[in-house]
DNA sequence: ACAGGTAAACTACAATTGTAGTTGGTTAAT
DNA sequence: ATTAACCAACTACAATTGTAGTTTACCTGT
């Protein structure tokens, strides 16, 4: 049926995804409702959304003839999965690298860096 | 012809997109050969070498008849384009919740987060 | 010059993803 | 009940991406 091995989502994809991540449980209604402006037709995303499911990011309950989605997969695990090999591919497999290049383009500041360092600290304990 | 708004890369024009950085010129050829095993068709290659330049992705010379082609766009400015966005969009628009998940994934450690804060320090100056 | 080999542009088609029309099931209001 | 409105499953098709066959152009050795 579909491959085994996923393959990383879609803009759109991920779009929907994420919606689903934020809302928990929904109707294709409700996720179309959270798109940007020029919205899909409704069947668009309903589409997208049984697509996403038979690829098993999504799993549903039967509502009498209509579904509701939730997420089959956690954001969490979807970033591990797909998002860190990602960006390790792209910076020479190092997350370090990556942090880096965010700092000097300014994204995370020194003091955003200590407050993780801190984090870390206590969960150690 | 092609949109505007460029879209992210799909996963294997990213892995094309990611030789050619390391290559900086290359022939098709020359890429194929960095792909891992079961590699694609040469034809399969340049096809999507091609599609690449359409995009805009790449650039190219011509060497009578056969192109060798270059990054029309730099690895850094793709991630501040195209990888960026989607980091900030799955945590909450914010590089500080992005360092601190691969903190706690363990994919970067204190160690690492002080030299980091250290060279930032040096540029300052 | 010609033959053999090689590379990839051109071309064609398959798989996947984006899009929405058609249709049938649900709900609410008369 | 009957009608009207709405939602989305099903279906169909377009655009994009993945794949490779066919053909053409360029070597290299004779």
């Amino acid at each position: 049926m579909y491959p085994c091995v996923m393959k990383r989502l879609s803009e759109r994809e991920e779009m929907l995804m994420k919606i689903i991540w934020k809302l928990e449980k929904a109707f294709a209604k409700d996720v179309r409702e959270e798109l940007p402006d020029p919205r899909p037709h409704i069947n668009t995303v309903a589409t997208q959304m049984r697509r996403l499911a038979d690829k098993g990011f999504l799993k549903y309950e039967d509502f009498g003839s209509v579904y509701r989605y939730s997420a089959a997969i956690s954001k969490m695990e979807y970033t591990r999965k797909y998002v860190k090999p990602l960006l390790k591919g792209l910076f020479g497999n190092s997350m370090k690298n990556v942090v880096a290049y965010f700092a000097e383009e300014e994204e995370i500041s020194v003091a955003e860096l200590r407050e993780i360092i801190k984090m870390i600290g206590k969960k150690d304990k």
